[in-house]
DNA sequence: TATTGTTATACTCTATAACTATA
DNA sequence: TATAGTTATAGAGTATAACAATA
């Protein structure tokens, strides 16, 4: 990024003021997170979104589209979209729900489970390397914080 | 969410796979803190991105237009419009760069200023109510451990 | 040749309103 | 009346390619 000459006098911006709150923080830490899920979930034919309801269809077959768009928190509307793709590839089945006519039921097929597996494998890799700049207990920590945070607004 | 009756046996989804997976954990809490920073900013006529420039001009006084971008890893092309919202509110001048003619400078009016203050204060109130629930050792290493994650793509 | 700001464009994610068929 | 899936639509955020002016 900086080859051989250093940096213009004005090139570079320290941001103090930002660098001291949380969202920017978690926001910079997702986005590397983020990118590099996509190169890794592309070669697969997933997106995040895709690949994350596909691991839930999987780990709850018989799910409702409501439930998976609630669990994921995304709108029913845009859940639409993200089946109809899990679908087109033959990863994933709409069924009639057995007790419910209004609705339908998820669930995963032959191939779908294989590229699930595929892409959990990946992933956990991923993951894996991730962790090894921490502590076992610096995760624990780390997932209990984000639990609190992710939880702190539905107490208002 | 589950007001009186409880819920229906197929409504709710265990996601346990997925909540092993630090980036799931990272985007539910940013999304909290998003959503939250949407509401406090959007009475100020202000977006997290617009925030985020406002902040970083203030601090650092004739600024590039594109060195602000790579602080906030954005897109030159997609910088264009965020300033352009900026000057439109009269927070934010471009001016001709003293030493380059192709660039140019940043700074901030004296409203500019003004409504940095008050965002800055609003989210800084927002960030006190968010770190009540955690310990200050636990800020520490969390930041820490964030800061290692967003840095970690850069060494491959 | 490379960089700065810019335009045009496209794709993803997100959010809302409204429709239908069922409950 | 409320809910499940759907359609349509619009606003953000993000990414790439290309251009004129300048380095």
């Amino acid at each position: 990024m900086s080859p051989g000459i250093s940096r213009q006098s004005d090139a570079l911006a320290v941001d103090e003021t930002l660098r001291q709150f949380l969202g920017y923080r978690l926001k910079r830490a997702y986005n590397t997170i983020r990118s590099e899920l996509l190169s890794l979930l592309d070669p697969l034919g997933l997106r995040i979104t895709t690949y994350s309801a596909l691991v839930l269809i999987a780990d709850n077959p018989g799910l409702r589209q409501s439930a998976l768009a609630e669990a994921l928190d995304i709108k029913r509307s845009n859940m639409v979209a993200i089946i109809d793709e899990l679908e087109t590839n033959g990863w994933v089945i709409r069924k009639d729900h057995p007790s419910d006519r209004r609705a339908l039921a998820l669930s995963v097929t032959k191939s779908g489970k294989s590229t699930c597996k595929k892409a959990l494998a990946v992933c956990a890799e991923h993951e894996a390397n991730l962790l090894k700049c921490m502590s076992s207990d610096a995760l624990t920590e780390l997932l209990g914080t984000l639990e609190k945070i992710e939880s702190s607004s539905e107490t208002k």
